[in-house]
DNA sequence: ATGAAAGCGCTAACAC
DNA sequence: GTGTTAGCGCTTTCAT
């Protein structure tokens, strides 16, 4: 006798030991592969046996025979769960595709911020070496993030989301974030706007970066006069002070075009503290079309957030099958918001675009 | 010669066959516990044969024998993650607070939806019986999600937020809705509001009937003609609907009060359809508190999401650590947020309550 | 300080 | 069909 029979403890010795039998078969019996190899009664009187001894197969014995764990890791910048208040807006439409895609399959996802701590630790590394995750996915990543580069050199499956696009170890879904502001920009040049404001987005991330090219290619295709804020960014506060530096600059601008939604509410909220009405004193242009409902919504454009998780996990998953070997690029478009906060200055009805 | 030694996989027989020595003494190396027990010169070949070799534990080995995965998982109702857009707004905030508390103590967190699918695999026992989980998290879990009592009946730590409360063997995390909504609807009265609609929330949450519970306690306090919506809900189509029902009822009535700011959105949408101006002509109060700088600043009260999830992460870990063995409750309160769509009736300056 | 060997819970190749 | 046995990767007791 085992000591393992002896003790509380429920594992397969158990239940062989209970009904006379080996664990091979009980495992068998418990495993969909070789189940048809164990006799119909036997069968029967096993699984009656673990239902009656609460028993379940041990995971984390099963992962190390697989080599597998059927946990996938999102990882996303610190600054993404640094406040106190919720997870980032379009993150969170991913971080739901993502659940619900690889849940299906019986995989499950978990959230890990990359912080100092997660740095120090290696912990990329450790997952990658102890089995821990099979594959990942990125968030928001940089090029300035060295770790992913560690990662990739373990090369484990890994998709990028809305960041590093040019690795040539890792995939990537992006939304087509140039396409997105090169149209809405040129709305804005339709609608007659030719004395504009642009509060830039930082050049550190691959969407801020493809933002700004869009504006600059954009406005480069109408002569107008271009007028740029001194601070780029994506929040309220840098909506704000860039609306300040911009007025204080030039107070005859007819549009504001912004990196992003939080930005633009910012240009929204001092506009207001100083009695300017939007859209009819003054046009403003936003990007990544949040979801709430808001008192004048913005001119701008939606980012494909689910859609993105969807590409992802299923491109994850067709690495982790084995299906695809190479690292595949793709690129989903986003969707012009009309909003009201453009107002067109031509005597047309509708824009001519 | 073992035939692990002999194929590419590095573990841990490896790392001894390379420095000669047993894989009991590379264990010991590693093990924070016992690595004092190994020479530093050995303990130094040791670490820097694994560095040099890309070896790190497999984790499932590891947790095989801790009988411990170092893993939590946060179920949440399927509807959370039904629809193509982003996850609900207050589980962000959980979701945030929840990865912060818990990635500092190297436990990690899956994002897990109750699904069909889940409940006809029973994946709940799973997670107990399969040690794939160490403890779980609950959102917004009401009485009918029977697989609650079984999950209970495992006796994992388990705690609830925004949900069950009354289970004795489960602990839980609620935000004081009831005393929110209690001061919101006396502030309501007290500003000499006595004709009043309200939009109910759903019953079938506890947070929905903490909610209705206090509007009707609060009502009963001081006389008024009070109209309740046939519908119910949590969305802003139910505020829609439910105004429109309202004031086809009843055209006098000077303040809505709905189950949250979804809800109150869709009055003020159908309200700005109406051309009927808010709060002048009528006042809307909601509840939630969603955070966007141009949102309707609407009179309600915020639910202490973040404060939720680290309440319940800490909750959760003590139960982990043994620390605590039996189910612990608590109520963290809202906070009153003054907004603008309540006008004063009276002619105070400011509401006198 | 180190190694041999038994053990964790489970699978799978090989007998019969 | 079923049992025996070796094995997955790692820990830990018990020697020396």
């Amino acid at each position: 006798m085992n000591s393992s029979e002896k003790n509380g403890r429920v594992n397969i010795r158990r239940i062989a030991a209970a009904l006379q039998l080996s664990t091979a078969t009980v495992s068998r019996a418990l495993s969909p592969e070789y189940a048809h190899t164990v006799s119909e009664k036997q069968r029967r009187r096993i699984l009656e046996m673990c239902d009656r001894l609460q028993y379940m197969p041990n995971i984390n014995a099963l992962r190390t025979f697989r080599n597998r764990s059927d946990l996938v890791a999102l990882l996303v910048p610190e600054q993404c769960l640094n406040g106190n208040g919720p997870i980032d807006y379009n993150l969170s439409g991913v971080l739901g595709a993502v659940e619900r895609s690889f849940s299906r399959r019986g995989i499950y996802c978990s959230l890990v911020a990359v912080t100092s701590q997660f740095l120090e630790k290696r912990e990329h590394l450790r997952f990658c070496r102890g089995k821990m995750f099979d594959g990942f996915l990125l968030w928001g990543m940089t090029e300035r993030e060295t770790f992913v580069e560690e990662l990739a050199a373990e090369s484990p499956p890994v998709v990028s989301i809305q960041g590093i696009r040019n690795n040539p170890g890792i995939s990537s879904v992006n939304a087509d974030d140039y396409s997105g502001m090169l149209h809405l920009v040129r709305r804005v040049l339709a609608c007659g706007h030719r004395r504009i404001g642009v509060i830039p987005a930082l050049e550190t991330s691959q969407a801020g970066r493809e933002r700004n090219r869009a504006v600059r290619d954009a406005l480069a295709e109408t002569p107008c006069v271009v007028r740029f804020a001194p601070w780029s960014g994506f929040d309220t506060q840098t909506g704000q002070r860039g609306f300040r530096a911009l007025i204080g600059q030039d107070d005859s601008l007819s549009c504001i075009i912004c990196s992003n939604d939080y930005v633009a509410a910012g240009v929204w909220l001092e506009a207001q503290n100083r009695g300017i009405e939007i859209p009819e004193q003054l046009s403003v242009t936003g990007a990544d079309g949040l979801d709430f409902p808001v008192r004048i919504p913005l001119t701008g454009y939606l980012s494909p957030s689910f859609e993105l998780g969807l590409a992802a996990a299923q491109m994850l998953q067709e690495r982790l099958d084995g299906k695809i070997d190479t690292p595949q690029q793709k690129l989903i478009p986003t969707t012009f918001l009309p909003g009201a906060t453009l107002k067109d200055l031509t005597n047309h009805t509708t824009g001519t675009l």
